[in-house]
DNA sequence: TGATACCCTACTGCGCAAGTAGGTATTCGA
DNA sequence: TCGAATACCTACTTGCGCAGTAGGGTATCA
């Protein structure tokens, strides 16, 4: 397994509020009801998505979580990553802010971490996947046929 | 993080075989030094590459181990499915022997997981870039042009 | 003013990754 | 024939982070 549950549990969270829409303000409560899932639980991915600007919410009574943008404008790399934290496939390779990549085993300049074309690889292709894919492709009603993987 | 030490000291392992080539077997400990990696640890991994057919073994003195194929032979995925296991994003996306995935959440027929596209196609290209990437193609020597991610 | 909801910090249990330890079996060279 | 070198196997240990709980505080509405 890769992604804790963390990605799991928030993304439903996020399906959740796209698919209600409207600009009424869904209580966590009720998601945490109709999915199964544990509320205190729920309230700290919730957390993380509010400080990425992902979701707005609403104190106080009738108050709850909408999306911060329309559903085609968030893309689940930035669900996903708010959620679990820069996205690396192993321990060593992680995203420098201008998009370079480090591997923390290479110290020695002669030493070339030949391992790090694959991982490399594959950090990008599941960027890649997660960006075009957006949290509007992943509801049932909003029948936007979304480009082919 | 997605993959364990196990991918990542695993995939060096394989890499460093792979290097070196020859008929001759090179002894585990051998790597475990050049890598600065525990040996005692090292052996439970070959144990899975073994089995997995991806090495074979030569007890005794001047033994060690070598690749059961060439190494263009011998694909990313199947060194890394290996090592980790099944290859699944999350819990509950696993693949069947037929290819077909399945949601452990998706007991009611009426209600469709909406997040399974999502972690279907993460998965997908996951699998893809290891199946397209083969041992060869991390092998600084062998200067193959690999075909562009 | 009370109910409803978000918000925050701290704590806990547990499974698993990561590594250790110690032994056995096999093969080679001298 | 023996000892060194190596693979091979099982059991054990340790630390950490995920997953979840607990309990309060704060804002808002009717």
């Amino acid at each position: 397994m890769m992604f804790s549950t963390k990605a799991e549990y928030g993304v439903r969270v996020m399906v959740e509020l796209a698919r209600r829409g409207g600009d009424q303000p869904i209580p966590l409560a009720e998601i945490a009801e109709r999915e199964g899932l544990p509320l205190a639980y729920l309230e700290h991915l919730v957390a993380r998505l509010r400080k990425a600007d992902l979701i707005e919410s609403r104190r106080g009574a009738h108050g709850g979580y909408l999306l911060a943008r329309e559903a085609d404008q968030i893309t689940m790399a930035e669900v996903v990553e708010a959620l679990e934290g820069s996205i690396a496939p192993i321990e060593c390779i992680s995203g420098l802010p201008d998009g370079s990549v480090v591997c923390a085993r290479e110290t020695d300049p002669d030493h070339v971490c030949t391992t790090k074309l694959l991982w490399t690889r594959v950090r990008f292709s599941i960027i890649r996947t997660l960006t075009e894919t957006t949290l509007a492709d992943l509801i049932p009603t909003n029948r936007k046929q979304p480009a082919a993987a």
